[in-house]
DNA sequence: AATGAATGAGTATTCATTCAT
DNA sequence: AATGAATGAATACTCATTCAT
């Protein structure tokens, strides 16, 4: 009933145009004329729909992230040995990356980057780290997770899921290779062990 | 003899004032115009000693890379239980960062930037990582590092590198905390446990 | 209901400037911020409707060069004595530079220049020397044009006419003058007699 | 005794190098820098031999125009019929252009650009034009030149010049070839018969 | 909502020219 | 005379954003 292309609200046209073209060519590298050409649309009509090419580049920030943050819940199980929720979240993350390249490419490129404002950024990192704090927390009474730092243990393990998914993501080949992936959980892992 | 600054030749000045403004505004949000107006030169000075604006950050990028690189020879000892030895370079990493807080921060911006292109970006990890990979070959050859694949350990060693400096810079003080300078060592070698 | 210089759409104005401008300073010395500022527009505007400012400049040269090859093709007559047929052209011609001077002085100072592309003119040459091209053969067959190299009285054609028409534009009032008009055809139609 | 490029002095060195660029790139097209780079002196060599830019190109004009004029001057015989000096005077034009390709490339460029002040053309032109006048006025007292007006008659000559040697520019082997001289010389002086 | 022509401030880069050595 | 680093005004072109339709 709905064409493929053209039904999608153009709202979502410009979104996910503006994935690829911000990874492919970095933010700075990408005007809005071109977004709105590839996308279909006028270049007013970007303006309708978002009130500057800022707060466009943060809204997809913010819908990636919560996508994200939805697939990490839907696979997180409640009980059981720490380690193996453990592995479960990250192996999870790992393939969520790979199913979703573009999504993942977005991460590595601005969750770090200047182009999202402090705050915004910190925030994300809290909402999707919250799950690992807490698993962190619960290991480290249980005795099976380091007493370090908690900051420092949430930085290293962004730190690590993102080299990982970074080196998945370069070699997409061995993101099935589940001597690679049993090796990147051991990493992760063995680095929070007391 | 030589005025404190106005000696130190232009092309120096250009780089360290680039070095300072690409920090606090990013690269893109800064005008050549600004460098050279905050460096004390005309804007064609700029452009007779670097070719363009992209080759100011690639020259900029390999200086810094190049004084790291050589900071980190300097302290690396040849001898003595592995452990010491990488103890010894990781927080001699963490230190060279905290002295040279804007090269450091340059770093986290740029090494993993699409700014920088790709083939001096991987050059630039090799020569760095130089040491790490072959320290971690001698690990693996003694038994008292993991047997996995080399590729995906230097992607996290780099990893734990870029966070653990990033959590200090954030947090000037807790870099002279040995608690936390001892738990930032702690998580880098323990994930490279066996 | 329209207003006579605003309704004009603005890309004409801003060709119609340029060739004013371009005449008066040369191409070099005309910028494109002060072609759009005379031609009442933002200077991006000139670039929304050229892509360069050479560009700009080609488009004008084809449109004035097709403007002339019209007046031309209007008025040929097909039958009559050559001779006649040729004065008629050439008279036509010389006429049809004093009541464009300005079309007329753009042409002297671009149909030979290396600001346009060589292909371009050469192009540009054909279209309008195609004319006189058939009817030098025609002459030939009947005899009355000196059976000499195509190429070569076609070259010579179009010198001739470029130095009448420049005599003529820098001397106005002589283009009304008979005997003036007549001897510049004379010189041009003796020149081609066996 | 002396080396072959390097003795030669600098301002000759800048004259001829200038000479070859303008022609392949046109004035503006060239810079400063490269004309010096290109004849293996500094930049500021350059303005001490010459004022400006600009100068050195009307420097460069009236050089090779008197060099013209000299070649001109040599080969005109004084006495005889007028068609045969004219003949003499053409040819030896033509051919004095392919012996000089460069310089005469030049002529075409410049003889009649905007980028020479149009006092220095006019004065060029008349140097040049001078033996033509001369010749043409002892024609129409004998009564072999048509008796038109006298300018009108110059710009003719110049005009059909220009054609010819650009012709032969293009197609130097013709140029060797007694067809296309000798149909070249009848194109100019026919023009010019009662 | 959608369009796309129009805007004009902003930017990298060029280049003729100067001048201390 | 010769050098070449330094200058800074000038310029083509970009692009986020607006707004009349």
């Amino acid at each position: 009933m709905v064409k493929q292309t053209e039904g999608v609200d153009k709202r979502s046209q410009i979104l996910a145009t503006a994935l690829k073209l911000f990874n492919s060519q970095g933010f700075h590298g990408t005007s809005t004329a071109s977004i709105a050409k590839a996308a279909g649309v006028a270049t007013g009509t970007l303006f309708h729909h978002f009130p500057s090419k800022e707060a466009l580049l943060e809204i997809l920030f913010l819908s990636v992230k919560q996508e994200f943050a939805n697939a990490l819940g839907a696979m997180a199980v409640p009980e059981g040995e720490l380690k193996q929720q453990a592995r479960t979240l990250w192996l999870g993350a790992i393939d969520w990356g790979m199913e979703n390249p573009d999504k993942q490419q977005f991460f590595q490129q601005f969750s770090l980057s200047v182009e999202i404002p402090l705050p915004l950024r910190e925030e994300a990192m809290q909402g999707i780290l919250g799950f690992i704090g807490a698993m962190i927390l619960e290991g480290q009474k249980r005795g099976v997770i380091a007493a370090l730092p908690l900051p420092l243990l949430l930085e290293n393990c962004h730190g690590q899921y993102l080299s990982a998914s970074r080196f998945f993501l370069d070699r997409p080949a061995l993101a099935r290779d589940e001597t690679h992936r049993e090796a990147s959980f051991q990493l992760f892992w063995n680095a929070l062990r007391p």
